[in-house]
DNA sequence: GTTTGTTTTAAACGATTGTTTGAATCGCTC
DNA sequence: GAGCGATTCAAACAATCGTTTAAAACAAAC
């Protein structure tokens, strides 16, 4: 197609970019949050399950690889790569993006884990966007690395595994410094 | 400087950029095939514990962020980008220098973690290895994300943590699918 | 001091980048 | 179908990229 296009409808090749990502990003934080409001109603007055705080946070994300409406894993590897390596132009509106989700998700996961002092939490939570991001980047790559013994296109069980290890990993017991 | 220098030197600034990253890479892996070893001698014929093995893995990468002379953030910052979003010229010899790697360290992981099927084991090597590269390039952005909770230079500290975490995670229970 | 081989430099190369321009084309209303 | 705003397109724009070239500067051996 002509470029020419490019900059007649979003002003700059960079406006383009961000709006195609947060077009993509937007509704899998949205869905977040409702699950997480799904998750709190189901759990009434008792702190909602570690394990279903997770499911919400990871399966929004990790669907979109089977779904290549939504982007499938070209979006998948772009957004994990914008996460990790953030280009300075996103940095602001990503921030103001996921600002709701990090007051969210650190509410319900000091109920989900009593006891654990918030700056631990703090980085668990970033171990578990890591390991999270990784995977979701990664998860056809598996089948070669693993000699075919991972399938690359099971993305239930991969959140299944992602679930399983984060829950273990933010519940896990704090050794001494 | 003069860029005609890196043609005349390396040929091309792909061979600059490969040559640059894998005299970065080299010797963390050397150490951490070294520290593996020590760990598997003091460990005589029991499995290497779970944490050593993660300790040996993680220290020697972690511990570059706060020594400038072998690449401090930069260099974590750019490993991390390229093992998380790898650019096709450099997928060949990455592979090749990690191979060791993934042999030594399955093989001491499934004897400290017994029953652990291999896929799963796999599965879950994935999760620690994105959990340590966001940590590493991050490292010093948590500090702004948490407010002033966590420390962005405490290196040790993010060790600990990972490891931490990293450790319940590889053996965490199992969940029915 | 001249020679020989190596390194550094400035200039130019072709290719590609993101963007702008102005003319063509379209869809619509009167 | 004339007129008009919106869209499309090819062409050109300046800027930057990685690389090559050839001349200048350097160092070491004789």
């Amino acid at each position: 197609m002509n470029l020419a296009a490019v900059n007649y409808y979003f002003g700059s090749k960079e406006d383009l970019y961000k709006q195609m990502l947060f077009r993509r990003v937007r509704p899998v934080n949205e869905e977040r949050l409702n699950l997480l409001t799904q998750a709190e109603q189901l759990a009434g007055d008792q702190p909602v399950p570690l394990r279903s705080v997770l499911d919400t946070f990871i399966r929004p994300l990790l669907r979109r690889a089977a779904d290549s409406a939504l982007g499938g894993m070209s979006f998948l590897r772009l957004i994990s790569r914008d996460l990790t390596d953030p280009q300075p132009f996103m940095l602001d509106e990503m921030a103001h993006e996921f600002d709701p989700l990090v007051t969210r998700y650190t509410h319900v996961l000091t109920q989900a884990l009593p006891g654990t002092p918030l700056p631990e939490l703090f980085w668990r939570m970033q171990f578990t966007i890591g390991a999270m991001l990784y995977a979701a980047a990664h998860q056809h790559d598996f089948e070669r690395i693993s000699h075919g013994l991972c399938r690359g296109d099971d993305f239930d069980g991969c959140i299944r595994r992602l679930v399983d290890f984060c829950a273990a990993g933010l519940g896990a017991p704090r050794s001494t410094p």
